[in-house]
RNA sequence: GGGGGUGUAGCUCAGUAGGUUAGAGCGCUGGCCUGUCACGCCAGAGGUCGCGGGUUCGAGUCCCGUCACUCCCGCCA
């Protein structure tokens, strides 16, 4: 017989009735009926209940093991009574009767409870994290993402892709994020680059002549989280095609996408491809974001001409000075209290907005409220026409410049969907936003800069560039949304060393400087680069849609804080003095605030983490190279 | 860098208007219980109320500072 096991906790059934049986797992619960004991023994594959009763000689033994202990049962498989059968578990026609038993590793009382729902505190949870893995839901979500991203690259194999690996350690990229450095030790005063995305690499790719790269791509990015954000560190499933246009790539990835929400999505519907495309400018002004989220049914309309001139003097002289007006739509609420649309206002006010504007149409039409009664008919239906509103509905009203109006109109776009619970359920949306602007205005510099990816190629091309005002040229570059969460964003890339410096002029780069920041990519550029585009969306969102959970940590098996420590581990971790040396390395650590140093660690108790205490290591990455 | 939330037993949380001995559930320890599956019943141990300072006769509670986790803005595809 095995040492360890002969079927899995998950394995057994009313066929291995009266089988010679061993299992190893976690003691997931415990029944002690004094003369009788219940062991729940759990391994990855499922559950199966161990039972001994106090005529055997170890029975004081196994009574003595605490939950989480892993221990190896070796016994006959039973058959349960009729009456004692747990349907609620596939192997719950059977129970192991303990014959024999080993703990194999005793578990100390654990901080968190593994077989319990409840939820407990992040830091509990980061710190060990092996623990909460064990959680059925981690361990599921963990498991999904495994299964995820096998079909992903089977799918992208499918589509005749091949995945290729790109460094780890490489060159800063000069746009965008901040970057994690690696000190160089052979080269005094230099740094290695995480790589933010493979995005360079991958475009010589195609220049080699690879015609279809794929990679599940670790990317490095030194900046803030969020919910939907990892810090420090995340997964794209990235990939490029060489002799392509904008529907090349779509069609692609369409098929993949569409196929691995169908396949995990739980039986939620999935839009079918191809997906929905939305201009930016149309993305904006219809849905007030860049990533609209399609299950929610309220469209934004621009009503600015409906104020001009009118006597609700605010909006008014507002649409005078430049400012435009968007109505947002809330269907259903002309029943609601006046309370509900007051408490928009309140809440406007509360983000810093001058206020929320609304219009009650009661169900035999009349229009009520303050703002209705300094309109004119005409102007009225003028509103009611643009934003598509009926008797019985409401509508809120934005007013602001252009892009604030926008923005903000979106998020009460959101705010009221939800509110009237009109946001559709059990869905996968899916769109495209194309044509993002090429360039925008940096209100901070007072200068044009690229607005996205300055290695896509411009609408128009070279054409474009020389002729057009930089703020109305388009990028080929696209995003890739689902339920308002954007997956990537892509391009079909700039593959032409003379555009490429002409788009690079235009924010003030000479061609000196585009050969010296950009030299691997430009030189190649120079030998016969075929066009080429790709797109890269983020496997952890994916995932994160996938298993319906609002946080992207909780389908990362060891991700870290939000201020990107990992506190099992203890990363980032102070250095000894000689290996600093070794880099060439001088630390010049902010100014702490005098305080008197606290005592001991607060980690107390058997911590297990081993990291010694160490006082508040200084802010790391504020190295200053030595010599 | 800025704004919000949270921090009380190993874990999840309650703690009323500042008042005497800080509670509950789970877990833990001991006892009882032969068909449970969130087993049940009885008893017990366990607390620097994140940390530092202040106000007060008196602070878990009020004030200031600070640390940690988290959400959002900035930042970031």
């Amino acid at each position: 017989m095995h040492p360890y096991r002969t079927h899995t906790c998950g394995a057994l059934r009313a066929d291995h009735v009266g089988a010679q049986v061993r299992l190893s797992g976690w003691v997931h619960r415990k029944r002690d009926h004094g003369q009788l004991l219940f062991l729940d023994l759990r391994d990855d594959d499922g559950l199966t209940q161990a039972v001994i009763d106090v005529s055997s000689p170890i029975f004081r033994e196994v009574e003595r093991i605490r939950v989480e202990s892993v221990v190896c049962v070796t016994g006959q498989c039973v058959r349960r009574d009729p009456e004692t059968v747990n349907s609620k578990l596939p192997t719950g026609e059977i129970e192991v009767r303990v014959e024999q038993f080993d703990v194999l590793s005793a578990a100390a009382q654990v901080p968190l409870q593994v077989n319990s729902d409840e939820d407990a505190g992040e830091e509990v949870r980061l710190r060990h994290r092996y623990l909460d893995l064990r959680r059925e839901r981690m361990h599921r979500n963990i498991q999904l993402r495994s299964e995820v991203i096998f079909a992903l690259r089977e799918k992208m194999v499918e589509q005749g892709f091949r995945e290729f690996q790109t460094p780890i350690l490489t060159a800063s990229s000069p746009e965008g994020a901040r970057d994690y450095l690696v000190p160089s030790r052979l080269h005094p005063g230099k740094f290695y680059a995480l790589p933010q995305a493979p995005q360079m690499f991958k475009q010589l790719l195609m220049v080699a002549g690879f015609d279809k790269y794929f990679q599940i791509a670790p990317c490095f990015r030194d900046e803030a989280s969020r919910a939907d954000r990892s810090p420090g560190e995340f997964y794209q499933l990235d990939f490029e095609m060489s002799f392509v246009t904008q529907d090349d790539v779509f069609d692609a990835i369409e098929p993949v996408l569409a196929g691995v929400f169908e396949q995990f999505g739980g039986g939620r519907t999935v839009d079918k491809p191809p997906f929905r495309r939305i201009p930016y400018d149309e993305a904006m002004l219809t849905y007030g974001s860049d990533k609209p989220d399609l299950r929610n049914p309220i469209l934004l309309a621009d009503v600015t001409e409906a104020f001009r001139g009118s006597g609700f003097g605010i909006f008014a002289k507002a649409v005078d000075k430049g400012s435009v007006v968007r109505a947002v739509p809330a269907p259903g609420a002309g029943g609601r209290a006046r309370s509900f649309f007051d408490n928009f206002n309140t809440w406007a006010q509360r983000q810093g907005k001058a206020g929320l504007g609304y219009i009650i149409f009661a169900d035999d039409g009349t229009p009520k409220g303050p703002i209705a009664k300094n309109l004119e008919t005409e102007r009225l239906d003028r509103i009611k026409q643009a934003a598509g509103l009926k008797a019985g509905d409401g509508v809120f009203f934005v007013c602001d410049k252009a892009s604030e109006a926008a923005a903000f109109a979106g998020t009460v776009r959101t705010e009221v969907a939800n509110a009237l619970e009109l946001i559709e359920p059990d869905c996968y949306r899916f769109c495209w936003v194309v044509d993002f602007p090429m360039y925008e205005f940096d209100e901070e510099t007072g200068e044009i800069a690229f607005s996205h990816n300055p290695f896509s190629m411009p609408q128009g091309g070279m054409e474009a560039l020389e002729t057009q005002d930089p703020l109305t040229i388009k990028a080929s570059q696209y995003d890739i949304v689902c339920n308002g969460v954007e997956l990537s964003s892509g391009a079909i890339r700039n593959h032409l060393p003379e555009v490429m410096y002409k788009a690079f002029g235009i924010v003030g780069y000479s061609q000196q400087e585009v050969d010296d920041r950009f030299s691997g990519l430009i030189n190649a550029l120079k030998y016969g680069a075929p066009p080429h585009g790709g797109c890269a969306p983020g496997i952890d969102r994916m995932i994160m849609l996938l298993a319906d959970e609002p946080n992207i940590r909780e389908v990362i098996p060891f991700p870290m804080t939000q201020r990107a420590e990992d506190l099992m581990m203890g990363a980032p971790a102070d250095v000894p003095e000689d290996r600093l040396k070794e880099l060439h390395l001088k630390l010049s650590l902010p100014k702490k605030k005098a305080q008197p140093t606290e005592g001991a660690g607060q980690g107390g108790g058997n911590s297990g983490s081993g990291a010694p205490e160490a006082g508040k290591a200084g802010e790391p990455g504020k190295t200053g190279t030595g010599g």
